[in-house]
RNA sequence: GGGCCGUUAGCUCAACUGGCAGAGCAGGGCACUCUUAAUGCCAAGGCUGGAGGUUCGAUUCCUCCACGGCCUACCA
């Protein structure tokens, strides 16, 4: 059956219900949600929703029908609906939404249905939907017909609804805690706040390049400079970078920033947030991930940056010729790096990463990474900062932020003189605004998309995000 | 960007070393007033992602293209 018949022939049932002088797409119909309905409820109820299977038998018919909060069957008898809607009942098909009044009663065996007495038409289905029993599998068709994806299989049905719960939840949190939600420009005049190639756009009236912002970062402390003591941005970042399974080119970040406090206050609030959400969405502090588990029990580990190296026999992690013996002894390529931290950056990606599967702090970083950050107490080459990984991926980066407006602009200046593909200028707006004076704060930054993989237990942010970015067919 | 793999009916999948492209579901017809992957019978549905090539003959082998997946690189 071609595409092309199927459609005919929905089209002529289409027709069908226009030569009745029924509008098959219809208006508001005041309904409740499936899911509040139980056996004990006595007379007329109203609902409705997508027909998603039929089962016919002459006259007679039960059917399934599906609205966000659940299922129910339904039951459609001849006798009881008459002759005139028994037919309209017949140019009905799986995919089309209805609206439906009738009384609950519980079948012979024991199922929960609503005996239909009237129902209306709300949408005919011109498509066909995927198969009732497999869903959808193909992802290619998953990822660009969502809505099909969420029609048709409940386990995406279920990873969607549990991110927005983890937002909430987020959100609920923090603005207890007293964090102010704020929005600041997704368009910069100077992309800053993290180390990524940004997308570029016009503005034709102002005839100016912007920016969309990679971090919202240095904006964010712009509100601490203004008085915010605590506020936080649930924001979506753009990064012209690839596309992986843990990137895409927009992803969503919370970052947040509390003034008077420091690295370690935000290491506390990142445990208590995540093991909150963790136990709340599973009453347990394990989850199952891949072939392995996550054990987010408090406290989580915590591993100093500069003792990651020990155990490849490094002793000064700034001697280049050790780290590179290290390489050679585990067969590991270089990939043509030279840079010291580039290096160490890249036997961390393949070594000891992908072994952080309970979540783990590491601590304290050398400051050429890290242009934003407080230095260490009494070690001007280190800074206060943690990275958090989970179930191997990174999911957190924090800092006791530097809040010196000379030292700021001594290490922009530096920064601009390491080798980088990536355009780098001052910002002096944001010196500027530190020359006003910041109140010392401790800054966080989570990979939402990162960490609702890690909670659905999904291997690839496509998964996570309901329309990734993908190639436009043809 | 590089490597490997995939693309067959609306959907989910078959088709041995190159030999007439098959099924289930959905859709159509008939029967059926407690089914739930309803059931029984009947009929229909395809330029095998696109373009070339090899061959008597290509879903199958080769080349190119498109899209996707995984790995890899830049980045989070």
């Amino acid at each position: 059956m071609s595409e092309d018949t199927l459609k005919q022939e929905k089209k002529a049932k289409l027709d069908w219900w226009k030569s009745q002088g029924i509008e098959p797409y219809g208006r508001k119909f005041l309904r409740e949600p499936i899911s509040g309905l139980t056996a004990e409820r006595k007379g007329t109820v109203s609902i409705a929703g997508r027909i998603m299977t039929i089962r016919r038998h002459g006259k007679a018919a039960f059917c399934d029908v599906m609205d966000q909060s659940g299922k129910i069957q339904v039951y459609f008898k001849k006798d009881i609906i008459g002759d005139v809607l028994f037919e309209r009942f017949k140019n009905l098909d799986v995919g089309d939404i209805v609206g439906l009044k009738g009384e609950l009663f519980i079948t012979h065996t024991g199922q929960l249905t609503l005996l239909v007495k009237d129902f209306v038409i709300l949408s005919k289905i011109l498509g066909t939907l995927p198969e009732k029993w497999h869903g959808l599998r193909d992802v290619e068709v998953r990822y660009r017909k969502r809505y099909l994806d969420l029609i048709v299989n409940p386990e995406s049905r279920e990873i969607f609804f549990l991110r927005i719960k983890i937002l909430n939840m987020i959100r609920d949190f923090l603005n207890s805690a007293g964090y102010l939600e704020v929005e600041t420009p997704m368009m910069h005049p100077i992309p800053g706040g993290a180390e990524a190639r940004p997308f570029i756009t016009h503005h034709n009236a102002l005839d100016m390049d912007l920016y969309l912002r990679i971090a919202p970062e240095l904006y964010l402390k712009r509100l601490l400079v203004g008085g915010m003591e605590k506020v936080y941005e649930i924001n979506r970042s753009f990064r012209n970078e690839g596309i992986s399974t843990l990137h895409n080119p927009e992803f969503t970040m919370l970052e947040l920033y509390c003034a008077y406090g420091d690295y370690q206050e935000m290491m506390e609030l990142t445990e208590n947030l995540i093991s909150h959400i963790v136990n709340e969405i599973f009453k347990s502090h394990e989850i199952d991930f891949g072939d392995t588990k996550i054990d987010f029990s408090l406290p989580w580990k915590k591993i100093y940056w500069e003792d990651c190296w020990k155990k490849f026999g490094i002793e000064n992690w700034k001697d280049k010729q050790q780290i590179k013996k290290v390489f050679s002894d585990l067969h590991l390529d270089t990939e043509g790096k030279e840079d010291i931290f580039e290096l160490l950056d890249l036997l961390f990606k393949r070594t000891i990463e992908p072994e952080l599967i309970d979540p783990t702090f590491i601590i304290k970083f050398p400051i050429e990474t890290s242009p934003l950050a407080k230095c260490w107490p009494g070690e001007s080459s280190m800074v206060e900062r943690f990275e958090l990984y989970i179930g191997g991926l990174e999911i957190a980066n924090a800092y006791s932020e530097l809040n010196d407006p000379l030292e700021q602009k001594k290490r922009f200046l530096e920064e601009m003189e390491r080798p980088s593909e990536r355009p780098k200028v001052v910002d002096e707006d944001y010196i500027e605004a530190l020359e006003y004076g910041m109140p010392p704060a401790g800054g966080l930054g989570i990979g939402i998309d990162r960490l609702v993989m890690i909670l659905t237990g999904c291997l690839s942010i496509r998964d996570v995000i309901l329309f990734p970015l993908l190639r436009p067919k043809q």
